[in-house]
DNA sequence: ACATAGACCTGTTGGC
DNA sequence: TGCCAACAGGTCTATG
């Protein structure tokens, strides 16, 4: 499900029903999701005072003042969704109707100290891709290590794309997945930022880089694309396909501005291209793209 | 080292 | 309406 925006969206959701908190308790209503989930998680969490939410790729990193700081994934159809007492007419509160699908809540943090009162953060994944894992005493874990530059700010730029993609004679699309090369990207965003640059999903990889590996004209387009793509999304408050929801139930909107994912068939909106949308398996996963302004 | 297919799960969708 | 195959935002593992 989610890719870096939706998670970005998911960590700023969180933020404020995390902030100044408490955890009082922490239920698990099962004894694993993708991966065993820690058994002591409820005990070492405990009476923790929580320090903030952060973000890694697509991790979400809970950090409290004495317990190693716990490393969340959503997996595909994973969410959080905050539920409260609070008196529904405090600004800022919120009130949810127990979902129908409660039987896929299997984390549930209880929390106090926070201006909403005691509030429950629930974890919610029918699919159980999603995982929760404890980071070492250092904070890093085998999970973190070895994951590519983020998408966000100006660290990748056409330079450090081109070096990354330079001799590699996977296609594009699936370097632009490879979370060790470039952290955040999934499938729809991989394919939307293809198109905005104008290259093909299925060009090698290391046809962007020039023979020395140095930056091109593509590698730049790339790297902006890539930029821009996920700058929007996030500004968005990420997009909200199937399953995928705000962490007070609330939808994202930037589905509505893909130009090629889920456009099989569609014309390419690029002005002026009277391309088609054509749809590809590549790695077993869907790509979407115009054969036309895409080369 | 690099690249691709299979595996993990449940739910939704589209064709007949 | 019902049934079933295909597909879904991710990524770890095994195999070439």
């Amino acid at each position: 499900m989610p890719e870096l925006p939706e998670v970005e969206t998911v960590r700023r959701g969180l933020e404020p029903a995390f902030d100044g908190a408490v955890i009082e308790s922490v239920e698990l209503r099962r004894p694993d999701l993708r991966f065993p989930l820690p058994a002591d998680l409820p005990v070492r969490l405990a009476g923790q005072r929580v320090l903030g939410i952060a973000r890694r790729a697509k991790y979400l990193l809970l950090q409290t003042a004495a317990a190693p700081t716990l490393i969340c994934h959503l997996g595909m159809t994973g969410s959080f969704r905050i539920e409260s007492d609070a008196d529904s007419s405090v600004p800022g509160t919120f009130r949810h109707e127990r979902s129908k699908d409660s039987v896929h809540d299997h984390v549930v943090f209880h929390l106090i100290g926070t201006r909403a009162g005691p509030t429950r953060v629930v974890f919610n994944d029918p699919r159980r891709f999603g995982f929760m894992l404890f980071a070492n005493s250092d904070g890093g874990h085998a999970m973190l290590d070895g994951l590519g530059v983020e998408p966000t700010g100006n660290a990748l730029d056409g330079f450090l794309l081109a070096r990354l993609f330079a001799g590699r004679s996977a296609p594009l699309k699936a370097a632009l997945l490879d979370q060790k090369l470039v952290a955040g990207l999934g499938n729809i965003y991989a394919s939307e930022a293809l198109w905005r640059a104008g290259l093909s999903p299925q060009r090698a990889a290391g046809s962007i880089a020039s023979k020395d590996g140095g930056p091109t004209q593509r590698a730049e387009r790339l790297a902006e694309a890539v930029r821009d793509v996920i700058a929007e999304a996030i500004e968005a408050g990420g997009s909200s396909l199937r399953d995928y929801m705000h962490v007070d139930g609330s939808l994202g909107y930037f589905q509505h501005r893909f130009f090629v994912y889920d456009r099989e068939g569609e014309a390419c909106r690029k002005p002026g291209c009277n391309g088609v949308i054509h749809r590809i398996v590549q790695s077993g996963r869907s790509t979407f793209f115009c054969p036309v302004c895409q080369r």
